[in-house]
DNA sequence: ATGAGTGCAAAGGCTTTGCATTAGG
DNA sequence: CCTAATGCAAAGCCTTTGCACTCAT
C-alpha cells in the first residue's frame, strides 16, 4: 500500500473514530475491518460480497455495524436495481459521485462527478425547492445499462 | 372523468393491450384495474398503498401482476429509501421525469424532466460510455430532502 | 468491573410460489 | 373448451432481534 493510500485511511479512521465517540460508540477491529473493506471497494457492496470478504465476521456483525455505521453518517445504503442492500463509505468520506448500474447483473459502479453536471443537478434542486415544497438536500443520478462484461456477453 | 383523462386511458389501455399480447398474456380485469391506478396516482405507490387503493384485489395478485406489467414494460419498480418496493407506469407510457424522495417518510412524488438538465444528464452519459465502458441506456435522478409535510412537522 | 460489542440462532416482514379453482378468448 | 389467471395459504429470502458471552475502557 503506498504512503497516499495509508494516510487516505489514517484520515478516515480517525473520523470514523470521531464520529462514533459522538454518540458513545466505540471503533472496534470488526467495525474498522468493515471500513476498510468499504474504503477498498471503490464501489458499493453488497452484504454477500462482505460476507465473502471478511470470512471472520458473522453476517448479524455485518448488517448490525453496517447499520450503525450508516447511522453516524460513515456507511451509506444505497438501492440498485436487485434484492440486494448495498454499502458504500458515505460521500463525506469518499467524495461525492455517482452510479453506474449494470441492469443485468446488478453491478454498481461509481463514477466522479463532475462540476458542470453538478451544476445543472443543482439548478434543479433550486427549482423544485421552489415549486413543490420539497426542501432538497441531496441527490442521487445513477446512469442505468449494462457493465463491460454484460456488453461482451 | 375530463374527455382528456378518458381519451389519454383509452390510448394506455391500448398500448397495454398489445404488449400483453406480444407474450401471450391477456388484459384482464385486475390488470387493468392496476394500470387504472397507477395512471391516477401520478406517483409511484408502495404495494400496501396498491392494496388500500383496490381492496378487491390480494396482495398475492397484486406482486404477480406488477411483475408481468413491469416484464412487459408497462410498469416500473423504482428504488426508494424504505422497505416497500414502489410501482409507476413505465415512462414510455407516462413520459419521463424524475423523482423526489423523502428521506424522512419515504414519500416519493413526480417532478417533470427539463430539458436543460436532460441535456447535461444525457452529456454525462455519453462521457460514461467513453470512459467506463457501460452501455449506458437510461438515467435515474431522484432529490432527496424533506418533503412539505415533513418540513412543517 | 461494567457496559458496549459480538455470535448464534430464531423471529420478522416483504415478496414469491404451489395448487386447486375460476374466468377469459 | 382449454389454457391463462386468480386466490388462498405456505414457503423463501434478506434482514433484524433476543440473549448469553466476550471484550474494551
Amino acid at each position: 500500500m503506498s504512503d497516499i493510500h495509508a494516510k487516505l485511511s489514517t484520515s478516515i479512521h480517525d473520523a470514523v473514530r470521531v464520529r462514533l465517540a459522538k454518540v458513545d460508540q466505540r471503533y472496534t477491529t470488526r467495525r474498522r475491518l468493515l471500513v476498510e473493506t468499504l474504503a477498498a471497494a471503490a464501489r458499493p457492496l453488497t452484504i454477500p460480497e462482505i460476507v465473502a470478504t471478511t470470512p471472520r465476521l458473522p453476517q448479524s456483525t455485518i448488517y448490525r455495524n453496517l447499520t450503525i455505521l450508516a447511522e453516524v453518517g460513515v456507511a451509506c445504503r444505497i438501492p440498485g436495481t436487485d434484492d440486494y442492500g448495498r454499502y458504500e463509505l458515505a460521500e463525506e468520506l469518499s467524495g461525492h459521485h455517482h452510479h453506474l448500474v449494470c441492469t443485468r447483473c446488478g453491478r454498481v459502479d461509481d463514477v466522479p462527478a463532475t462540476a458542470t453536471l453538478e451544476r445543472a443537478l443543482d439548478d434543479a434542486a433550486s427549482a423544485v425547492t421552489d415549486r413543490q415544497g420539497y426542501r432538497v438536500t441531496e441527490h442521487r443520478f445513477d446512469q442505468l445499462g449494462l457493465c463491460r462484461d454484460c456488453c461482451d456477453s
